[in-house]
DNA sequence: CGTCCACGTCTAC
DNA sequence: TAGACCTGGACGG
């Protein structure tokens, strides 16, 4: 769940939950998350979250309880009544970090932090992360380099840059720059799409010659509030829409970014206007990471741009235009050539044929380990995304990239390809694997 | 079965 | 600027 917008719901989640709720006893850890033990132990404190950018952080808060019997037991070390002191945990989410509330037994595979409720019965907060390349520290603060928070701290958000387009940062193209917590905090692979195609921003555009003229419009301004705000609401510039964006998707039903629950009709897969989006184009960044965009893909394009081929999970694109064009009867070729940015109106519900897909052996073998019910009668365990192919060559617009002449090959980044070939199979041996 | 892809950092050459 | 770090779903053979 992990831009800006999930990790503030995130917070606000737990600040919903945990609101009135007495936590009790220790932090456990999975044996197999790499991050700290959590030492932090009291018979009664209470849960609460802020979020800044991409980190929420969860305050514990030692509490007397009132009711005369507390069981001092648990925070022995302090004789008698002195109450431990609060706790900080600032957490980052990685690609699949996500808070859970559940009950004892249903505590989630993948949960690598887990909080109790003292009442019964007894309730889990978790953190889950199925990839595990969410982190967390003790007593930490915000993350030193990360810059102020595009939903929350926007003002200061907004100076942060304007006062910075001299570093070399923004020698970058806007798309790779707008992944830079340093000046970004909160922005990701999905809303650096989206922001850009409202502006219709070229994403390999030099950053700076995108953003030096919001200088000049700084200082201007002899317009009258009521006119500057207007001006604002009708046009938002990059860095405001660096705040909206975000804010929308908080203000959307839901959790924002959620392929789990994702059958292309959620509020949050309307919203998306580029980021998946059938008929938009895609590129490699140099950091090899997809950017989503429709149009002239910028100065600073990568030449024999490695052609990600993305599956959908989702696709339409949405007419601002209103009603309109219906969808063409042949729209299911895989159109090869052209895409042209025409949009079909209807949502294009995936064909919802079940699928029936043999989970694999190990899969089916975990299943069980876990004792997780799966497709059987209630666990809907099956999405239902229906992934066709997405066709899209670059195919840039009008024709904005030459063809170099490598042939096909597609390079293929190998990306992380770990536990390939030479890599030896190392610690698999690791007897606290398969508790994970 | 295998390959590719995914909301993000990190650190090591 | 490459990998490394991970799991799991979709899809191809």
């Amino acid at each position: 769940m992990p831009e800006g917008p999930e990790l503030h719901l995130a917070s606000q989640f737990v600040n919903r939950v945990c609101s009135g709720t007495v936590f009790s006893g220790r932090v456990e850890k999975s044996a197999v998350s790499k991050n700290c033990e959590v030492p932090f132990s009291c018979a009664a404190y209470l849960i609460s979250a802020v979020s800044r950018g991409k980190e929420v952080k969860l305050t514990l808060t030692p509490i007397k309880e009132e009711d005369g019997k507390e069981d001092t037991k648990l925070d022995a070390a302090e004789g008698g009544n002195t109450l431990p002191a609060p706790m900080d945990i600032t957490f980052r989410f990685g690609m699949s970090g996500s808070f859970k509330l559940t009950s004892e037994d249903e505590v989630p595979k993948h949960a690598h932090l887990k909080f109790f409720t003292k009442g019964k019965p007894v309730q889990v907060l978790c953190f889950v992360d199925p990839r595990r390349f969410g982190s967390w520290e003790v007593n930490g603060t915000w993350q030193l380099d990360r810059g102020p928070c595009v939903l929350l701290e926007y003002e200061k958000f907004r100076s942060n840059v304007l006062s910075n387009l001299s570093d070399r940062a923004f020698d970058k193209p806007i798309c790779e720059v707008l992944l830079n917590q340093k000046y970004f905090n909160g922005i990701g692979n999905y809303l650096r799409a989206e922001i850009l195609f409202r502006l219709k921003v070229p994403p390999f555009e030099k950053a700076r010659t995108v953003l030096e003229p919001l200088l000049c419009k700084e200082v201007a301004a002899e317009l009258t509030l009521s006119k500057k705000l207007k001006l604002k609401l009708e046009n938002p510039d990059l860095l405001e829409l660096c705040h909206m964006l975000p804010m929308e998707v908080i203000n959307l039903d839901g959790k924002g970014y959620d392929p789990e629950h994702s059958d292309g009709s959620s509020a949050f897969e309307k919203w998306l206007r580029c980021y998946y989006v059938d008929g938009m184009q895609l590129l490699r960044d140099s950091n090899g990471r997809t950017i989503w965009f429709q149009g002239n893909p910028g100065p600073m394009a990568p030449k024999a741009s490695k052609t990600p081929k993305a599956k959908s999970w989702r696709r339409k694109a949405v007419d601002e235009s209103g009603e309109k064009s219906l969808l063409s009867p042949e729209d299911s070729k895989p159109r090869k050539g052209k895409v042209k940015p025409e949009r079909q109106k209807t949502p294009k519900v995936p064909k919802d044929l079940p699928q029936k897909r043999p989970r694999s052996a190990k899969a089916a073998k975990e299943q069980i380990a876990e004792g997780l019910q799966t497709d059987a009668g209630t666990g809907k365990r099956t999405t239902r995304r229906s992934r066709k192919r997405m066709a899209a060559e670059p195919s840039p617009p009008a024709e904005a990239a030459k063809e170099s002449e490598i042939p096909n090959k597609r390079p293929r980044k190998s990306r992380t390809k770990s536990g390939k070939g030479q890599k030896a199979p190392l610690e698999r041996t690791n007897p606290g694997e398969s508790l994970d």
